[in-house]
RNA sequence: GAACUAAGUUGGAUGGUUGCGCACUAUCACGCCGAAAGGUAGUAGUGUGAGGAAAGUCCGUGCUUCACAGGGCAGGAUAACUGAUAACGUCAGCCGAGGGUGACCUUAGGGAAAGUGCAACAGAAAAUUACCGCCUUUUUAAGGUAAGGAUGAAAACGUGAGGUAAGAGCUCACGAUACCCUAUGGUAACAUAGGGUAGGUGUAAACCCUAUCCGAAGCAACACCGCAUAAGAGAAUUUUUAUUUGCCCGAUAAAGCCUAGCUAUUCUCUUGGGUGGCACGCAAUUUAUUGCGGAGCCUUGUGGUGACACAAGGCAAAGAUAGAUGACCAUCUUCAACAGAACACGGCUUAUAGACUUAGUUCGUCU
RNA sequence: GGAGAAUUCGCCUAGUUGGUCGAGGGCGCACGAUUGGAAAUCGUGUAACCGGUAACACGGUUCCAGAGUUCGAAUCUCUGAUUCUCCG
């Protein structure tokens, strides 16, 4: 599965001030209903509902190395929690690295997302029973 | 064996599951474009996919645009000598100076006698030096004198003897420094020896002088397509629709505010999108080969002390665009250091765990 | 990716032809005066770290960090770090 990313800056400051807010260990989650949704189902080749996805890793965790490690293990994190759960689609999903996001494994931190995703009410609890 | 010096190499490996970028091939039922052929998204397969510093952007080039007859001024850079190179502020060799027992290391290393400036405080005086002292005379003064004193980072070559009114490179001997001449060695800087001259402090990473070099900006350059009654964002107002969360009022309900979308209008702000450049290039045909070109890389040989040059053979596939190499598991000796390409190349500088190789030095012990 | 600028006491800053400079001013803070008490006003002091002292005194280092030039560096030169600004 192919997430479009997020590259407009104002939709970033959207999704931080209007948008729900999940805050953990090693990551923070917005979510926003992405009310452009049905124009890019349109645009979509099989006319499906895309979350998209803006990954903010700042600089001041560290080098272009770990970001880069990062932005990975939270996009590894995603991949992950998409293929064993049922996450609802058409919002707009921004997650923020934090300091303890560089030294932890994907595993973990997906543990964390799809908690967050839950609390958020992206994942129907019920359908995904685990 | 210990302690070092110099140069170089490497920069975790193997297997499994899963996932990403690019290129090529195949396919394309369903989706999109098209009248169709077909193309594309997608799917499958194969190949390939980040460093020694990719970093800092400190130098030098290619490349692109602008400017340009030629020259000068201004401004900037460099600075022993000889060479290497496309070029360099880089590199090699060598000389001088400094450091180390030594291997070896460090060195912005032209000119202060072209001129100007500065040298605080202290000191008589910081550059045509006379305060104390010493000596002479016509003794409330003038002259001579750099031996001795005190200051300072720095005070007019050092030591000894002669000399003198007192002194002084004033003279002599020895020693140190700078410049010039001659001889020998070296391409040269320079070294050694002999002779002569001189005593004019420091600072040029102060202005400056001399010699040499430099047009400016940079891939966010630039070219093409497309597009200006355009595209995007924010705010306000009006109409209508949807339903939930929150808030306020309230005894309850109704109604309202707020929020969001669509339509329209007004105001404000911004300039966007795609392709190439760009990943060895060009041409030819046999469509995977050949030829040519490019400061490309590796190996071997030759020349050179060396940087490097020449010849032959072989190898060439990162090319993203919110930005691709990851995650998880197992094993090995440690969950390995510094760290991520963004037009390319030659250097420099800075960061860096560990492992390995070669050459050499000093000290200790044994033979 | 590229081009530039800055860094001085808790905060904002002055200071560069190199010189008596650990460095001036304002805000803040502490103490005192004034007041019945406060505010305002006036006066005095006030950087950090290390050593040292019973406590002071006193000594050393530090102008982002490290080297260099110089008799002498906040200032000049080089190399790094951090922060900020700009780009068709």
């Amino acid at each position: 599965m192919k997430h479009i990313a997020i590259c407009e800056n104002h939709l970033y400051s959207k999704a931080y001030t209007k948008g729900k807010k999940h805050v953990s260990k090693s990551l923070i989650t917005y979510a926003l209903k992405d009310y452009h949704a049905k124009k890019l189902m349109c645009a979509h080749p099989q006319h499906v509902f895309v979350n998209r996805v803006g990954l903010t890793v700042s600089k001041k965790l560290g080098g272009a190395v770990e970001r880069n490690r990062m932005k990975r293990v939270l996009r590894e994190a995603l991949r992950q929690v998409e293929k064993e759960n049922q996450v609802e689609k058409g919002y707009l999903l921004v997650l923020v690295a934090r300091q303890a996001c560089a030294n932890s494994k994907s595993t973990e931190v997906a543990r964390e997302l799809k908690r967050a995703l839950v609390s958020l009410g992206l994942i129907n609890t019920t359908v995904a029973g685990e």
